[in-house]
DNA sequence: CAGGAATTTGCACGAATATGCGTATATTTT
DNA sequence: AAAATATACGCATATTCGTGCAAATTCCTG
């Protein structure tokens, strides 16, 4: 294990149980005291924790989780998920995407819709484990960490699987030339395979992602049915996806 | 092989396990360490990833991630767990079934174990999100919404390409005649099916689990390969398992 | 096609970094 | 005050790193 590795894993772990103990993380990690010690010190000199007798304190006390996630939820973002799950009708297959943007989806989906959902998002599950009408397809495969979502081979065969009636794409960027893309290669296979088991794909865009462009081409700009886009953003800055033939969607 | 061939691999290797260590690179791609290491430093000097001692990791890897985690699980099963994952050794592909007591032992898996985890549990999956070396296979299927697990026949075909080394099986119920049981006979289906990919099967089971029946058996008492419960549990209470022929370990 | 320039790779070696141990010191607990 | 624990420092060792250099390969140009 790398040791700039280790200190952010420390770092994680503060945040997580406001206090890191010496002796414990030495036990875990399989290191001696000095080592970490070592790492606490350095940190606390970085200004990035407080050292104390036995262990660590987090330098300002953490707000508590659940107004840090309302926060990292934009207002954006929720009014584009409310929009796109007012588009689900009861009794379709709707195949999401990962990323924060469609967990808003399934988080507003309407509980009186009973609607098969597919997704190789365990997150987006975990927003769905208590919605009482929805059918839900978890498509397994080898994780991606970074963006908690199954990918290769059998991920891609699972997907074959399925005929979906609507796809929710995430993407990190819209380029009216360059189209939808994303910064990994494999993620952008799985979704274009994913686009092409679906009859609709829907992109929801915030205002940050458009005329950007991502390594990764995941669909021409023609490729999906449609953009949904907050509702404020500048009539102008979208002509160019109208003009490539988009139809737009205001939320 | 290529340069550029050779870097692009190296940043698809950095996506999938959210590092690269130099050496490994080198031995694996057959090459001294300082090619990886010019790859790297100029990589770095590219802004494609950060250099750090040993190796290299990604630009932004780790944001805060505020996912509410009121660990409530009891002392008891935080023991059992800690027992489990010390069982784990390097290298090792373990399955973990679904359920609180297994995901103590994701949470408390070894950050410094290089090991292949399967589970079919999405909520599992996110036990893992932060650990450095682990590599997640997710196996997909039919979500249980009660018990957060893929199941159905995608999940027992998923299943059936996987040789564990060990299983952590989860149950409901334990019983000296009736053997391991839980509630419902699809999930009980799937875990006896896991139980034959896998070399080793372990039980992990609180007190209030002996000696009592549910309406599905997974498997015969004497069909795994260890019993781990609590110390403090009465000797007596456990003649009955030992009789029938279960290896005991007390966490 | 010949020959020089540029690129790539591996090796040597001194410098930098990381880790563990022993020992002395500081802090907390009893 | 004594015991237990935690800490800091110096030192030894093992990796890892960067640089200079040479050999091999590829590219370019006349």
């Amino acid at each position: 294990m790398l040791t700039s590795q280790r200190k952010a894993l420390i770092l994680d772990r503060l945040r997580r149980n406001g206090q890191v103990i010496a002796k414990a993380l030495a036990d875990d990690l399989e290191l001696s005291e000095d080592t970490i010690r070592r790492d606490l010190r350095e940190m606390a000199a970085e200004k990035l924790l407080k050292r104390v007798h036995g262990g660590a304190l987090p330098l300002a006390p953490d707000l508590p989780d659940f107004s840090a996630r309302q926060a990292v939820s934009s207002e954006e973002k929720r009014r584009l998920g409310a929009y796109a799950a007012s588009m689900i009708k009861s009794g379709q297959t709707v195949f999401l995407d990962g990323g924060t943007t469609n967990a808003e989806i399934a988080r507003q989906l309407p509980k009186n819709l009973a609607v098969t959902i597919v997704t190789h998002s365990p997150t987006i599950t975990g927003e769905l484990e208590h919605h009482p009408l929805a059918e839900v397809i978890l498509i397994g495969g080898k994780l991606y960490k970074h963006s908690m979502v199954a990918t290769g081979a059998a991920a891609m065969v699972a997907i074959a699987s399925i005929r979906a009636d609507i796809f929710f794409l995430g993407i990190t960027a819209i380029h009216p030339v360059h189209g939808f893309s994303t910064g990994d290669f494999e993620e952008a296979a799985i979704k274009r395979h994913i686009a092409q088991c679906s009859a609709e794909t829907y992109v929801l865009a915030t205002a940050e992602k458009l005329d950007a462009a991502s390594p990764c081409q995941i669909l021409p700009t023609k490729g999906v049915s449609g953009l949904i886009v907050p509702s404020d953003i500048p009539k102008e800055s979208l002509t160019p996806y109208r003009n490539a033939g988009v139809p737009i969607f205001l939320a």
